[in-house]
DNA sequence: AAAAAAT
C-alpha cells in the first residue's frame, strides 16, 4: 500500500505547490476532524505558519469566535534585543517579544542553578559531563549523508550563528564544540530541510534538534504563541516514546531556551494532567510529549497542532514501530498539523531499520539522510561480552558478576549496574530476589506508577540502589551518567533493542561494560549479535559463531540496516541495481555530501556506513 | 510474546 519513495517525493512536491498557491496547508488524506473543530473554522486558522499574513490570519472565527490574543502586541521590552541577536545573519526581521505581559526572564527559574543539589552524582563522580568526550576522535567519525543540496557541516558553534543568548546557554551547558551529529544536523535543520538522522544517544542528539527549533522560533517575525480560548498552538512538537525520555528532553530544552523567551512545556501520562494544563495555559512554543497524553490534550482541544512548524521524533524508529505507529499517524496526519513540506520534520534515532525508514518517508518531504558514528568511534567504549547461561542459572550467574564487581570496585562500592529483563513481572521478581540477597536494587517498568518510576530512577542515579532492574522502558535515550555495566539478563529479540540497551553505558567518553546472557531461547539473535560484535571488534565466542552459522538465513529485519549503529539511506539501497540515481545532482563530488561506500560492493541491505 | 503509551 505504501507508495514508493519516488512517489512520495512527487506527492509532497505537489502538496507544496498546492499549499503555496492558496496558502492553506491541508491534509491530503481523508482525515478525522475532532469534534471541536468540525464546524467550520479549520481553514480560517490554517494560514501559512510563516506568518506572512501576520495577525490577520487569526481573524477567522473559531468556536466561540474569540480572536486569539497576540501577546506580543504592545510589548516592547528587552526581548527585542534577544530577537535581533538571534536573527543576526538570518535574514528577515528579528523576532519580536515573545513574552507574556511580564518579562519572563525575571521569573524564569535558572535551569542551570541547582541541579547538583537535586542529584548529588556530580560530587560523587566529580566529572563534567562534556569534558570526557574525546574531541580528537572527531576527525575519524564516519559520516554518511545523502539527499539534495546538503549544507556543509560546521566545526564550531560560532559558525552557526544561533544568536548570543543561545550561545550563552551553550556555554552554560559547557558544550565546547559541536558533536559530530550536531556539526552536520544543525546546518541541515537550519536550512529548513527535513532530516532523518542516525546517531547514538549520548552524542548530543537532543541539542541537535533543539537548537534549530529554538533558533527558528526566535527568528519568527511575528509572535505565533497564541491561543483561542483555552487552546494553545505550539510551534514546535517533540515526541518521544517514554515519559522519562520526554522529561529528560524537556529538562535539556529548558536549558537551551533559557532567557530566549521560547517556552518549553512537557506533557506525559501517569502524572496529574491539571498541572500540565496550567503550564500549557501560560503559553507554549515547544511542546515535548508522549503520544498518549498528547492525543488526550488534542481531543480536549487544549492543544492544537495547527501552528506546528517543527516536528521532531526522538527514537523515531521506535515511534514508528507497530505499537506506536497508528498513534503517531493520527497525530501527524489526522489532526490539523500542517503537511509535510509545510512543517519541518526531523527524525532521530540510533537505529533505523529499512522498513521503518520506508514508513517514515510518509512524514518527510525530500529529506536528507544522515548517519554519524558516535564520539569515540562507535562502540569502542563499550566492551561487550556474551556468556552462555541456562535460564535456571541466570540468577546465580548474575550474583557472581555483582559480587566480583563489588570486590573490584572502589571501596567496595557497587558500580551502577543496569539489568535488562524481558517482562515486568520478571523485573519485580528479580529485584526482590536481589534485595533479599544483599544487593540494594530497584526496578523500573510500565506497571509501576509514574512516581515509583521516577523515584527508582533517582535512587539509581544517586547510587542509593546501584542496581536497576528494567524492562525496555529504560532501553532508549535515557541519559543516566556513570552506568558502568549493562547486563542483558534476558536478551531482546531485536538486535536494535540490544544496541539501544548497551548504549546506556559507555557514555560521554567513559568506558562501559555490557554482558549478555545467551541461551537456546535467543537463537534468532545469534547471527545479528555475532555480526554486531564482530563489527565492533569484540571477542565473539566460538559457540556463538557456531549458533550464528546455523541460524536461519535472513531471519532478521536488520540484515542489515547499516553498521553497528545507525543505518544507511533506504532510498539509496533501493536504487542500487535499479539504475536509479536520485541524488546525482545534489552532492556528488562534495566532500560532505558524497556517499560513503556506495560502490563498495555490498549487497543491498548489508552496506555499512562505518567501514 | 512483551513492552510502551491516556483515563
Amino acid at each position: 500500500m505504501r507508495t514508493s519513495w519516488a512517489d512520495s517525493v512527487s506527492n509532497s512536491a505537489a502538496e507544496i505547490a498546492i499549499s503555496d498557491k492558496n496558502s492553506l496547508p491541508r491534509p491530503t488524506r481523508s482525515t478525522y476532524v475532532p469534534p471541536h473543530l468540525r464546524s467550520g473554522s479549520i481553514s480560517d486558522l490554517s494560514g501559512p505558519v510563516s506568518g506572512t499574513n501576520g495577525g490577520s490570519r487569526w481573524t477567522g472565527s473559531d468556536g466561540g469566535g474569540t480572536k486569539p490574543e497576540l501577546r506580543r502586541q504592545g510589548q516592547a521590552n528587552s526581548y527585542a534585543t534577544a530577537g535581533r541577536d538571534a536573527a543576526a545573519g538570518g535574514g528577515g526581521g528579528g523576532r519580536n517579544n515573545r513574552s507574556g505581559g511580564w518579562d519572563r526572564r525575571e521569573r524564569e527559574v535558572n535551569p542551570f542553578g541547582n541541579e547538583d543539589k537535586i542529584y548529588d552524582i556530580k560530587q560523587n563522580f566529580s566529572e563534567q559531563e562534556n569534558s570526557g568526550i574525546n574531541f580528537d576522535a572527531y576527525e575519524d567519525i564516519p559520516v554518511e549523508v545523502s539527499g539534495e543540496n546538503v549544507p556543509p557541516p560546521v566545526n564550531t558553534f560560532a559558525e552557526i550563528d544561533l544568536g548570543e543568548i543561545l550561545n550563552q546557554n551553550i556555554r552554560r551547558c559547557k558544550y565546547l564544540k559541536p558533536t559530530p551529529v550536531q556539526r552536520h544536523a544543525i546546518p541541515i535543520a537550519l536550512a529548513g530541510k527535513d532530516l532523518m538522522a542516525c546517531a547514538q544517544t549520548g552524542s548530543g542528539k537532543t541539542a541537535a534538534f533543539c537548537f534549530p527549533i529554538i533558533s527558528g522560533i526566535m527568528r519568527e517575525p511575528y509572535a505565533q504563541r497564541s491561543h483561542v480560548g483555552r487552546t494553545v498552538y505550539p510551534l514546535g512538537l517533540i515526541l518521544s516514546p517514554t515519559r522519562e525520555l520526554s522529561c529528560q528532553i524537556h529538562d535539556e530544552a529548558k536549558k537551551f531556551s533559557y532567557q530566549t523567551g521560547v517556552k518549553v512545556v512537557v506533557a506525559y501520562g501517569g502524572a496529574p494532567i491539571n498541572q500540565q494544563l496550567r503550564e500549557l495555559e501560560r503559553g507554549v512554543d515547544i511542546l515535548v510529549a508522549t503520544p498518549g497524553r498528547l492525543v488526550d490534550l488534542l481531543e480536549r482541544a487544549r492543544v492544537s497542532l495547527q501552528a506546528v512548524r517543527y516536528l521532531a521524533l526522538d527514537e523515531a524508529d521506535r515511534m514508528l514501530d507497530m505499537g506506536f505507529e497508528p498513534q503517531i499517524r493520527k497525530i501527524v496526519e489526522q489532526m490539523n498539523m500542517p503537511n509535510r513540506g509545510v512543517r519541518q520534520t526531523m527524525l532521530f534515532s540510533a537505529t533505523f531499520p529499512r522498513e521503518i525508514q520506508r514508513l517514515a518517508s510518509d512524514f518527510l518531504s525530500n529529506h536528507i539522510f544522515l548517519a554519524v558514528g558516535r564520539v569515540g568511534s562507535s562502540t569502542d567504549l563499550i566492551v561487550q561480552r556474551v556468556e552462555f547461561v541456562l535460564e535456571s542459572d541466570k540468577r546465580s550467574h548474575l550474583m557472581d558478576l555483582l559480587h566480583a564487581q563489588r570486590e573490584n570496585g572502589n571501596h567496595g562500592k557497587q558500580a551502577l549496574t543496569l539489568v535488562f529483563v524481558e517482562t515486568k513481572k520478571g523485573a519485580d521478581s528479580l529485584e526482590h530476589w536481589l534485595c533479599m540477597n544483599g544487593f540494594p536494587s530497584t526496578t523500573i517498568h510500565g506497571d509501576r506508577t509514574q512516581q515509583e518510576r521516577e523515584l527508582a530512577l533517582r535512587s539509581f542515579k544517586s547510587g542509593k540502589t546501584p542496581i536497576l532492574v528494567a524492562t525496555d522502558v529504560a532501553a532508549r535515550g535515557l541519559d543516566i551518567p556513570h552506568v558502568a555495566h549493562v547486563v542483558n539478563f534476558d536478551l531482546p529479540n531485536d538486535i536494535d533493542d540490544y544496541v539501544h540497551r548497551i548504549g546506556r553505558t559507555g557514555r560521554a567518553g567513559k568506558t562501559g561494560l555490557a554482558t549478555a546472557f545467551f541461551n537456546e531461547s535467543n537463537l534468532s539473535l545469534a547471527r545479528p549479535l555475532a555480526e554486531l560484535m564482530q563489527e565492533a571488534s569484540q571477542e565473539v565466542p566460538a559457540w556463538l559463531t557456531h549458533y550464528a552459522s546455523r541460524a536461519p538465513y535472513g531471519g532478521n529485519k536488520n540484515r542489515r540496516s547499516g553498521g553497528r549503529f545507525g543505518g544507511s539511506d533506504f532510498r539509496r539501497e533501493e536504487s542500487i541495481g535499479k539504475n536509479l540515481d536520485y541524488y546525482s545532482g545534489g552532492n556528488s563530488g562534495n566532500a560532505y555530501g558524497g556517499l560513503v561506500d556506495i560502490a563498495g560492493g555490498y549487497a543491498p541491505g548489508v552496506t555499512s556506513a562505518w567501514d
